[in-house]
DNA sequence: TACTAATAGTTAGTATAACAACAATATACC
DNA sequence: GGTATATTGTTGTTATACTAACTATTAGTA
């Protein structure tokens, strides 16, 4: 029944993170997973912190740091906004811009691999999983995140 | 397709941890949902860390820290097992006993919630789809305890 | 017996998650 | 214009995740 479903995600999350991790290293990239995934993100454009906060569903101080840390790797640069002196404008360097070139590749293997066996369907079952417990929380901006990832793949089917 | 399902599972996770964190503080109870899920298994009897690092898939540091943490808070106490004298037993404490009293129908309330609207089949679908990714990671080990997951389930059902 | 390997647990370092508090700036409203 | 409020981003603190390195103890084996 609904026993410990909770335990079961938390599980396979960190394990589909640690397996990414892992891929990651063995491409030889200097990257953790959620910073690749803040990278990802910038690849549409430059966008604002807040902007990548609601892209990526973390935290304004975990967001913050991970562009540090990117920063620091030279992977992206922070530019000021000459419409809101509050904002930066986030955007990638040529070097970030090669990484991602690099490991998308490796990324969409990863993503092969851990939906083999697996079929539309299924994805389709996950996702209203997902959502339906979200939603159950009352979680209302990561409901209409979920959403919006559902449309997502909607215009991508 | 299998787009992002790792994004998915890893924003659901985090989503309904914070829920059951919220609900635990309301609640009054000054334990983290980490904490809770470790009380939890010790009160099915004293165990050595080891066998709480297998059923709660955390790594050794970290049941180490949380069990120190929970040390603290007088909820439980290690003691020397004596056939073996790399290995602690760790067991509840009165005040470890009571807590978990206190905080079950707490955590049976969360639950019912979460998957209000889903049902067995959900379940099954849910629990069949993150074996499937676990496995294509070819992690024995997490394999393992999802297989155990869903035996206790059967059991539970 | 002595050597090697495996096991149990801890410590250290870095990264992320969540929360609170804060500074700076922009917006709304009177 | 001036004040209250909201927004953007940062800093600080605690807890967890993971890796690596380490101690102590036990088991396996020549």
């Amino acid at each position: 029944m609904q026993n410990k479903y909770g335990f079961l995600i938390e599980v396979a999350s960190r394990q589909i993170k640690q397996a990414l991790q892992r891929k990651l290293q063995l491409s030889g990239a200097d990257l953790t997973v959620d910073q690749w995934v803040v990278l990802d993100q910038l690849s549409e454009g430059p966008k604002s912190q807040v902007a990548v906060v609601e892209a990526v569903y973390k935290d304004p101080p975990t967001v913050t740091r991970i562009i540090d840390l990117l920063g620091q790797k030279g992977l992206v640069v922070r530019k000021a906004d000459p419409n809101d002196r509050r904002k930066f404008s986030v955007g990638l360097t040529a070097e970030g811009e090669a990484l991602i070139s690099q490991l998308r590749p490796v990324v969409d293997d990863f993503r092969n691999q851990g939906w083999e066996g697996l079929n539309e369907e299924d994805y389709v079952h996950l996702h209203r999983i997902m959502t339906k417990i979200v939603h159950n929380f009352e979680i209302a901006s990561a409901a209409t995140l979920m959403d919006a990832t559902a449309i997502s793949n909607d215009k991508a089917a």
